[in-house]
DNA sequence: ACCTATTAATAACC
DNA sequence: TGGTTATTAATAGGT
């Protein structure tokens, strides 16, 4: 259709196949247009010329997306399966690292121990004991840092409170005694001897170990 | 085009819908494919009609996962973004717990510690303790079990040979006899007496945890 | 699916 | 690009 016909070949004339592109581009698209309205259809058109110029139709009741998400449902061809694959790989890779993660933690909480050999059994019993001298030592450690802090902050406090008594004192030549610790900030009360490391023994043997964050622990996903 | 001209409207008669579908979209592909020889073009055409058939076109040289692959690039626009996000925020969730996990056995392992109040400290301590009396339970229920599967083993190939040996003598009258436990296979020397349940615990007190699988690992992903 | 009168698209040109 | 027009191609309606 036109002053000739042509043959269905590439236009070798860049100039008369750009103008060819956009008036057959124009076309397609008109024709795109029109059958979605007459034929209630759906449907996309994405085009990039020889020199990479894109355009694209899709029909008003739509976007492309949706068109290419029936696309993949229908024809079964999965458009980003590269991308979603590799995906897929490192979460189930995650999943069962998270597993093995999980197994050992139930491991050293003395559950799931059925699978072991006695070479493993004994690996663990004495990595175990080994780790809790570490987590008793790094205890005792915090406790008595804390307990100087605290010794330190009782001493301050007195010699302030004896300051400022002395002050007072002077001052107002008034004859007022306060020097009983207990008046103090109860968290003080802890400075009083050097039994306190047992104190934390004495506690009840089952604490709320889940409250702690050292219970079973339901990370996995749904 | 046709006997008469149509208005661009929705044909209301399905059945010339159809028809008219068919025809228009032959005519569209044809068109595309012109142009993607004419123009040395690139394009991607889905179709659905109105009763949910599906077809495609798509220029040769390429397919129209590339062509969409294209189209998100100049376009800006992600065709699957909810789907990648949806797996982005899983992955990210995923590891998030895997950090969680390796922290706590860590922490199990008596490193990590510092970031913990001595009411966790506490906690993971008592824990672990009776996590560890949990594991050497176990450890010498295993080795006890084992023991006895070697005692009976021992007793009955003892029994075994005793019965050979009957039979020997009593079929040739041969003066031969050997009940030296220590020609058996090695393994059953453990049956020698109680004191086995210690031999254990004279193992060096570094055992080759990594191969035994209660090191640190490295399960994190790359 | 085929036919064909008729309309629509477009090649060549400006 | 945009417009014009001779010519070809698409197709509506009928079979």
């Amino acid at each position: 259709m036109g002053r000739g016909k042509i043959e269905i070949k590439k236009i070798e004339n860049p100039t008369n196949r750009q103008v060819t592109y956009s008036k057959r581009r124009a076309g397609i698209m008109k024709k795109a247009s029109e059958l979605t309205v007459l034929c209630d259809a759906q449907l996309s058109l994405v085009t990039f010329s020889s020199t990479g110029k894109f355009s694209e139709y899709c029909s008003p009741t739509t976007d492309t997306k949706s068109i290419y998400d029936r696309y993949q449902q229908v024809s079964g061809i999965n458009l980003w399966s590269s991308q979603y694959e590799k995906m897929q790989n490192t979460l189930n890779h995650l999943k069962e690292i998270n597993q093995t993660l999980r197994r050992e933690i139930r491991q050293r909480m003395g559950e799931d121990l059925d699978g072991l050999e006695i070479k493993e059994l004994r690996g663990l019993e004495q990595n175990m004991d080994e780790s809790l001298k570490l987590v008793r030592n790094r205890k005792y450690h915090v406790i008595s840092t804390q307990t100087d802090t605290y010794k330190k902050k009782l001493k301050n406090s007195q010699e302030t409170h004896r300051n400022l008594l002395r002050e007072l004192e002077a001052e107002h030549a008034v004859y007022y005694v306060d020097d009983d610790p207990n008046s103090y900030d109860g968290a003080l009360a802890l400075g009083n001897g050097p039994s306190y490391l047992y104190s934390f023994r004495s506690q009840p043997s089952q604490p709320n170990l889940q409250g702690m964050g050292y219970g079973p622990h339901d990370l996995r996903l749904a």
